[in-house]
DNA sequence: AGCAAAAATGCATATTATTTCAAAAATATA
DNA sequence: TATATTTTTGAAATAATATGCATTTTTGCT
């Protein structure tokens, strides 16, 4: 399933969580049930079982800020040390690689689900050439590039940040 | 002349304090409880209201680990990037803008994190001449254009959304 | 559309974290 | 050293967050 979402209006869940992030991003938000109460003024109405649930789901951590409070923050403001100490071994087992498939300059990179936002903040991390961007969902990356690439380039580009992705790779052929 | 202390069994705060940063940056402690087992290990016989208190003190952080578990954190593992605070509303022509790469008839918008699904949100609501779609993530914006533009022709179209966004991006170039 | 399967949600409650309050310990001061 | 002041702490109460379960809503098919 693909996680991608267009943003046309809709008030569903994938709004709510949208609009989450906007307000812990442009607030400082102690209690879920402060979070509710925005969420009230924004059209949401939901309880606080569920925003438990969201937080967790968008993975948001509650972190001290300057005062001493604890308000929550997107996750990417937290760099997990862990992952960071880990050795570059250690990542490549972590590759969750699965496929590549190439259309104009767009990479879809599938991943096992969970993966897909850690490699592609790896990627981004790397910068490697001729890369622009990235967007990542549960299980797929999409990456653009600045000039029309095929596969085999495209992995050779991979292979610069995951460097034994294709050993790794539970498909040779990484892609259909 | 001072009395004598007995260090046998109560060792100093400072001590307690650093042996939880040792441990929490070397394992996975998801409760405040677990962590108290883990201090009577190391000889430290606390109640869990003190570490509530000495977290606090710390600054530690709770954020989600890969697995999607909630686990303390180091605060030097977190950066704080809260900007001054807005209401959601203001939020929408505040901009979280960062730069802008231009390929074939793709646009790559990177934002602050957390901007991305709001930006792109405003963008599909406006609809701007030329625009085919978004589609977005947590810092990054993906925007189909009907034919091939240059990075100034999408400031311009960025700007018809956001009025004053070459004003508020950080950096004058907008793109690299 | 209509049905089956999966996902999302609320309610009630369990679990976890923080705070209050009184006491004990450490520190400062004369 | 004796006393005052501040800090630390545990126990219990309170607050905040997470979860089990039943129900509703959405999704995926035909």
């Amino acid at each position: 399933m693909r996680r991608f979402r267009i943003f046309i209006h809709m008030k569903k869940k994938a709004d709510r969580l949208g609009t989450i992030k906007m307000i812990i991003s442009s607030q400082e938000i102690r209690l879920q049930e402060e979070l509710m109460q925005k969420l009230q003024d924004e059209g949401f109405s939901v309880t606080q079982a569920t925003l438990s649930r969201d937080l967790k789901q968008l993975k948001v951590a509650k972190a001290a800020n300057l005062e001493g409070n604890y308000v929550y923050v997107l996750p990417n403001d937290v760099m997990y040390r862990r992952q960071t100490r880990q050795r570059v071994s250690d990542m490549l087992n972590a590759s969750g690689f699965l496929s590549v498939d190439v259309a104009a300059n767009i990479a879809v990179i599938h991943t096992r689900p969970g993966y897909a936002s850690g490699m592609a903040y790896d990627i981004d991390n790397k910068k490697p050439e001729g890369v622009l961007g990235t967007i990542a969902g549960d299980d797929t990356i999409m990456m653009v590039t600045s000039n029309r690439l095929t596969k085999n380039q495209v992995m050779e580009i991979l292979e610069t940040v995951f460097p034994n992705i294709k050993e790794n790779s539970l498909d040779n052929e990484y892609g259909k």
